[in-house]
DNA sequence: CTGAAAGCGCTTACAG
DNA sequence: CTGAAAGCGCTTACAG
């Protein structure tokens, strides 16, 4: 039943040479050892007809790297960061990496818990999304000897590559749309996080209405992350209550929206008589709007793929540049 | 800076003693080997002054075990599945094992891809949610040492536990509920693949329409899984056109009701008007329906959990004991 | 071009 | 109760 585990011995006694020869071929070097052609044939004959497979744990002990990566979420039940889980996983599985997930519910004692295991376990990178005050966690990490890169946030005062939104520009470019439409009373719903792309949210948001003269419209509601299902409703009818015109709501991120719209249905407000919409983040609700909504699509496997590719890079090259990849949102406008 | 990694043989030069001794204590044998509770005490102590980690693939290279769970899903990004992922993962940490996903897109050859690249990296035991035509690649996977368990769908032939929704019974619950509400015409809308769950919720439906002696209303639309966005819209359409009195509409999955849900409101039909809903598993977009809709809710978390624990006991106890754990939908019904 | 051998860090029979 | 030593499977200087 249970045949014996093929090693690399195995090869060699088959192909009747040393073990030497048989690693030499198996992991591309028989160019570099000047290994005889025959030899290298021989050897991959006999490898194919064992079915071997080489032995990861050994491998990882002699070479000091696991070909795994260690990726670090908010949520991965989250649909945007389940997303780039996949994508990530994709592009590892494809240059024979084994990615392991962990979510920190954006609570920095789970990260740094998270990267104290995974870095036990010998990760040879991670690709991080980080939650506020995860400063020093990180910054610890990262004087060991794993490349990091971190995803959808920045840190500034860390020399790390990263992979975001150009949330300003988006934050900006949304609140501008809604302008441009006769909206001046347009309030903003955001998280009550020191998160970079929240941050930038606002600001982006902010410094549209500035520039736009509408100073005094100008209107932030920080939600608190943990309690955006028992508070928030009445922050949500508090705004629509103090209605000055024609009203439009800008969503930081998706959840907040969907939280919102379901507040908003169930007291019988209607989009966009009450309220125009504009979130961030595609739902299949929105599907269910045909006017007075907007949305700005976040490229979500591009995010993965380009966090993925940056860390092989530096994985693989050594070269450990820095990088900052930004990109764009897109807007959808639903008749807005 | 990159200090050397701390390994057993420092802390028996700290402690003044031999490695075995070491390795005994921080393996928790001391009791077993009877050491010298002096003994216990100095490696405890010198383990934690040097910030000890054991290397783990040392300890796999020794031990043959990795510490480590494969989980194969349909695909990591879709929301059922991501949150049983989340569960699995949770769990898995608490009991220090590492989980590895993968994705097999409902594809038999992806399956069967990934479980051998798992199987290569040693892994100690596996979760699996098994594609249609994916029978044999199982049965090979279970002739080596590893354990496993089947997660969502079952396979009869194949002697393995599994961890499955009462798929039967759910839906012909709901099909009875539709029944006693007076809808006569009851269409089922589901998925034309091979699996266990799709099957048992056809024949619930079956079972309970010809129970209650409504044989001629039988009629199951059978969805290709690839192209449910593309043909889907027609066979919905055909299905509002061939009204006979009031009618509803059961989904066997989720996704198939949202895109019918898309649809209807794209051409103006309307909830409960035209026709009513059933669907498996819960949605955001439902709690904008206030009436004839009613939905099946899995405990998706369940789901993880079980399998997870099961799983441990089998790579734990040893006890090789195959179970079959059928859990229970619950129905919510709003004002159908 | 090829082989013998050391060593990655750990666990565990085997002596004592 | 404790220490010396073998060996898990692999890679790679080192000889030749």
């Amino acid at each position: 039943m249970q045949k014996r585990t093929i090693t690399i011995k195995d090869i060699a006694e088959k192909a009747g040479m040393s073990c030497s020869l048989v690693s030499f071929v198996l992991n591309g070097k028989s160019v570099q050892y000047k290994v005889n052609p025959d030899t290298t044939k021989k050897v991959l004959a006999a490898a194919k007809a064992l079915n071997y497979k080489p032995n990861l744990a050994a491998q990882s002990l002699r070479s000091g790297k696991t070909k795994t990566i260690g990726v670090i979420l908010s949520d991965i039940s989250n649909p945007f960061f389940a997303e780039i889980a996949r994508s990530i996983e994709d592009i590892a599985s494809k240059r024979g990496y084994t990615v392991v997930f962990g979510s920190s519910d954006e609570n920095p004692d789970k990260l740094k818990n998270l990267i104290s295991s995974l870095s036990a376990r010998g990760i040879d990178g991670f690709i991080i999304v980080p939650s506020e005050n995860s400063e020093k966690t990180i910054k610890s990490l990262a004087k060991e000897k794993a490349p990091i890169v971190l995803l959808d946030r920045k840190i500034n005062s860390l020399k790390l590559s990263s992979v975001v939104l150009n949330n300003f520009e988006a934050s900006k470019k949304a609140t501008e749309l809604l302008i441009k439409r006769g909206f001046k009373d347009i309030e903003l719903f955001s998280y009550n996080l020191k998160i970079s792309n929240i941050l930038e949210r606002d600001s982006g948001y902010e410094t549209q209405m500035k520039a736009s003269k509408l100073d005094k419209y100008i209107k932030i509601n920080k939600i608190s992350y943990d309690k955006l299902s028992t508070e928030f409703e009445d922050v949500v009818l508090g705004a629509l209550k103090s209605k000055k015109g024609k009203k439009a709501f800008l969503f930081a991120t998706n959840s907040i929206c969907l939280n919102a719209l379901k507040i908003l249905h169930k007291h019988g407000y209607k989009v966009p008589q009450d309220v125009s919409i504009l979130s961030f983040d595609y739902s299949d609700i929105f599907d269910f709007y045909s006017e007075g909504l907007a949305y700005l699509e976040q490229p979500i496997s591009g995010f993965g793929e380009a966090a993925a590719n940056l860390l092989f890079d530096n994985l693989n090259g050594g070269s450990p540049s820095i990088k900052t990849i930004s990109l764009d949102a897109t807007l959808h406008i639903k008749n807005i």
